[in-house]
DNA sequence: TTGAAAGCGCTAACAC
DNA sequence: GTGTTAGCGCTTTCAA
């Protein structure tokens, strides 16, 4: 890709009469230098149009400029949404993004976080895993600088930023008994390693239960192995199948919630006066299906800003910090999908 | 990111007892070596664990090894859709894929396409214009190589790839007529400067209604600023509180009709039985939804792979090849929201 | 087939 | 403050 002779930084040193490093200097803004020659090189620059080449000014200084957005799919609204406030606040600090996704791909991730054949095309990674255990996080390269999405907790070498998971849950379970439900089931448990953000969620369902002294219908929790749509519609269908059907389900995403709807409409059911259904994430899809779902809605945000930050941070430090906790804020948004028509409201 | 000290070709060299000319030879494959030397080299590669520096070989070969993808809207399903066939087909041609997101932003735009601050930060640009007008697309730096996808015409400096969207929505408009609907509306007409995708598809609209000999019901084709669940809610809203509303809505995108059928449904009309709803993307949203949306389906991986290869080429030529029309083909699939339940199908 | 060496364009010690 | 200069790690021309 050479396009004709690019300008260089020698070039307007010459230009200026000066040297190349306090030509750098202005550029970056570094160091002192006289108004005056700023000026000059300030000008032969503007002259010549002058603009420096990132490559090199990367390979000099050893970094490359870029950080790594690793999600499991891009194509999950949750994460997409996400992503959008990831890109926005890391280009405030100069950073470019890189998007990777992984398709929950074990392998993959592991050896992304290994940083192995990418080495020095980013300078951290902002990871949402899903099928990475937590030993696999354990002994990745210490000297690549994380921030962990999601339900991971962190072990001290890296930030993780997630909203509280149980308290949410917990929240969103007894939305529904204030409802007068009793049979409430709940969708997308996942009692397996890699299924810590799932096991969370559950956590909290049984823990609404136990603070109003209700037992938990174990027969109506129910895993699937992803959070979308497929998923809730045919664990929705086998729940109804059953003798004794819930009349309230707990969705752990709102795909989920969407899907389940789906199966519930088309066997001419009503939602929520035969089933109310909660979901998870505050999708946009969720604002606008029939009925709208009502949602635990993480500040997203809030967790992209904040993600960038923590990663800059650790970029920036020659003694890695100590890895954080960062609760991110959420809220319960009620909607039709367990409040009924025209009691939408906020709370 | 200094961490440590990093193996380099050099290391390889003087270990191998050979020149680091040779080590590189071995490593990308090139020219004839030996199969000794090779062997020996390879054996000390493994030993010292060396890996490529990425900068450093894209600095000394002068390009980034990256392509940008430039979308308007991460959060659109469409587009997230399509972004992953490009990861995926570009990962496997040894690129990496940067993502930017315009937000329709016309400057934004313009600036991507300039090439300026972000020289070699990416060797080529897949693009996916919205605000930009055909003028700025023009005058743009020439000398990156460039894709196109969407609604644009190539003026032979660019591929543009996308389906046909006038015989697209042609069909559309058929299927709906095929129902025996007489009084259909269009929402999503954008008729201004940056609007040409809109305006192909009122065009197929148009060709539809002509070649039945029908007029076209001008006051049901409705504009909207964007192609999303918002703008076809409202756009509902306006067309129900005609005096004569539509019984067949063909919407330019599933957003669009999802959220038209979502002001329907509230407003307790059945669809398709009171009012037929057709869409346009063929997004994982619309298979779900109640009722599943019958859409235009676009060949997403198709339009992915041509886009990759097609830039991957006119970054590998020294001269630039000639701009070509790619078009990807395209089906109806009829769901219930035209067909109604139970009559699935897919044409 | 392989080696020596000159860049790629920028940064940053080190010296003045 | 500013200049000199030695890299950053790899590719690639030119010779051998």
């Amino acid at each position: 890709m050479r396009r004709g002779r690019e300008v260089t930084l020698r070039d307007v040193a010459e230009l200026a009469g000066v040297s190349s490093r306090t030509v750098s200097n202005v550029v970056n803004g570094y160091a002192n230098v006289t108004e005056r020659t700023r000026l000059r090189v300030q000008q032969a620059v503007d002259q010549l149009g002058y603009r420096p080449n990132v490559l090199a000014r990367n390979l000099a200084r050893g970094r490359s400029g870029q950080i790594a957005v690793v999600v499991p799919y891009l194509d999950t609204p949750y994460f997409s949404e996400l992503l959008q406030g990831i890109i926005r606040a890391a280009r405030v600090q100069g950073y470019n993004v890189l998007i990777d996704q992984t398709d929950g791909d074990r392998e993959h991730e592991r050896m992304l976080i290994n940083h192995g054949s990418s080495r020095l095309l980013f300078d951290g990674v902002i990871f949402s895993p899903l099928g990475l255990s937590q030993e696999a996080l354990a002994d990745r390269d210490p000297a690549l600088p994380l921030v962990i999405l999601g339900e991971r907790v962190s072990d001290g070498t890296f930030d993780h930023v997630g909203i509280d998971d149980i308290a949410a849950s917990r929240q969103a379970t007894e939305h529904l008994l204030d409802l007068g439900r009793t049979r409430l089931a709940a969708i997308g448990d996942q009692p397996y390693e890699t299924g810590e953000a799932a096991q969370l969620r559950t956590r909290g369902f049984r823990e609404a239960h136990e603070r109003r002294g209700l037992p938990v219908r174990e027969d109506l929790v129910i895993g699937t192995p992803r959070f979308n749509r497929v998923d809730g519609a045919g664990a929705m269908a086998h729940l109804l199948d059953r003798d004794d059907p819930p009349d309230a389900v707990f969705c752990y995403s709102d795909l989920v919630a969407l899907g389940a709807i789906h199966t519930l409409v088309g066997r001419g059911l009503r939602v929520p006066e035969d089933v109310a259904v909660i979901g998870y994430d505050d999708i946009e899809d969720g604002r606008y299906s029939n009925p709208p779902v009502t949602t635990i809605s993480p500040d997203k945000e809030m967790i992209a800003t904040t993600a960038v930050e923590r990663l800059l941070l650790r970029i920036g430090s020659p003694t890695p910090p100590p890895g954080l906790e960062l609760r991110a804020p959420h809220r319960l948004i009620v909607r039709e999908s367990t409040a009924g028509r025209a009691s939408s409201m906020i709370t």
